[in-house]
DNA sequence: AAGTGCATGTCGCTA
DNA sequence: TAGCGACGTGCACTT
């Protein structure tokens, strides 16, 4: 005896059968991939207009909607989830409009030959964790605030200001305050700007120094020299030891009672 | 007779038979699309986790790969173009290494069970054009002075500066000098502060005046209220109304010569 | 709803 | 290659 099937597959279907298969995997909240031949024209914060050619196209049962091209990791044209999917027959062949309300943008979809309809039942709970995140950089420093420099004691995180958010504010074993600015990637004039930004908020009182320091696996010359004209300092670290350390962390606190 | 097909579909096939189809499909530069129960592991700039469940997986001719859960417009794992895939059957099921050299990155997908293999043929020449662009307002200023304001005249276009690039320089009315940055959204501080940078370049002798004008569809009020500090303007333009504007342009050259 | 900043951002252009 | 800025950026988070 066999189980039941949790798919349907059409293989160059015709455009009715498509249809019907397309309006019942979306009523049934299925992921619905079709590939076939199409034009596509989206209209909202900006417009576009995309030629016949065949492409593979994804409608997800949170209301996204994707159409990719044989290339590029990005879709060609796409509404984000929370869009509505209406599905007709026209005299352009099968017609997918999505409207996202929010933006008030619609992409219409004119499907002129079928390869595949799919309509799939994806049952995804599994978890998904990131490493190596700029936060994950944070939480390493105020875990052993050593790796930033010896003796460095932080106050407070993500503190809003101005409005904006600094990273980190601490002392350093001289007691100076100082202002840190985190990057995951090679900081920039950019990155540069955001902490004298902050600086420019902390560091108030004239006769008070404040040391700022940009946190960053790499830095880019021209970040480097303004960077040196401000006074400010650079600290290399990646977010892959930062991981690393916290790794550590979650290993350590039951087995740490045992340790001599 | 019937036309040879293009797709290659297994429903429900075994890790053997969906191994044999999707290193087909690769090497053959074929779109690989697999729907199925999977685990990925990601190693590189940052490094992530997936636990079991059910996902859309495609490979792309040009070496891209996507990983997508049934919900969301982000793939939860990806690869840009460029990458290398390797197929085997391992111990946790069919095994797909997905390796990025450039960023010395790597994607690790094990399937378990697999509901759909297609490997399609997608032929996609179709021009894609996209309007409403912050290109397309630049254009529009520069071929409609007057959209920004009467007597306008732009000088130089993406000038190089400092390093960074100044969208428009031109005279205004009155002869005084005018710097641009234009924004398609709705323009915030850091579009301030961008218009400031150039401004420093530009703005350099005091005897001659320097309009800072930011052009955009709106303005924040945290945006707005540094622009007046500055002393700098605020023009209201949309995207849009360039896009229109353009068209008026692609239409008209050759008519005009035979309007009155 | 508005504002701000991160992202495995990706992508395209320029020096 | 490095640097910089746009993107229909999307997205989470805070006020
Ligand atoms: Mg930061
Ligand atoms: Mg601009």
């Amino acid at each position: 005896m066999e189980s039941p099937k949790r798919q349907i597959i059409l293989q160059t279907p015709n455009l009715e059968g498509a249809k019907k298969a397309i309006k019942t995997g979306i009523a049934r909240h299925r992921t619905v991939v079709i590939a076939g031949s199409c034009t596509v024209d989206y209209d909202g914060r900006a417009s576009s207009k995309l030629e016949e050619g065949e492409r593979l196209i994804i409608f997800k049962p949170d209301g996204s909607a994707l159409v990719h091209r044989p290339k590029d990791y990005s879709p060609v044209n796409w509404q984000p989830s929370g869009s509505i999917f209406h599905t007709r027959i026209g005299k352009d062949g099968l017609v997918i409009r999505v409207f996202r309300r929010k933006e008030r943008e619609s992409m219409v979809i004119s499907l002129t030959m079928i390869q595949m309809v799919a309509v799939l039942d994806l049952v995804d709970n599994g978890d998904f964790t990131l490493y190596a995140t700029e936060k994950e950089m944070q939480e390493a420093i105020l875990f052993k605030p050593d790796i930033l420099e010896p003796g460095f004691r932080p106050m407070t995180k993500e503190m809003a200001v101005d409005p904006g958010f600094i990273d980190i504010i601490g002392y350093d074993a001289d007691d100076i305050l100082a202002v840190v600015e985190i990057k995951r990637v090679k900081a920039n004039k950019k990155a540069v700007e955001q902490l004298k930004k902050y600086m420019d908020v902390i560091d108030l009182d004239d006769s008070r120094r404040v040391r700022g320091i940009l946190v960053a696996p790499d830095i880019t010359d021209n970040g480097s020299e303004l960077l040196n004209q401000l006074g400010y300092e650079y600290k290399p670290l990646t977010p892959q030891e930062c991981s690393e350390i916290l790794k550590q962390k979650r290993g350590t606190p039951l087995t740490a009672f045992f340790e001599p």
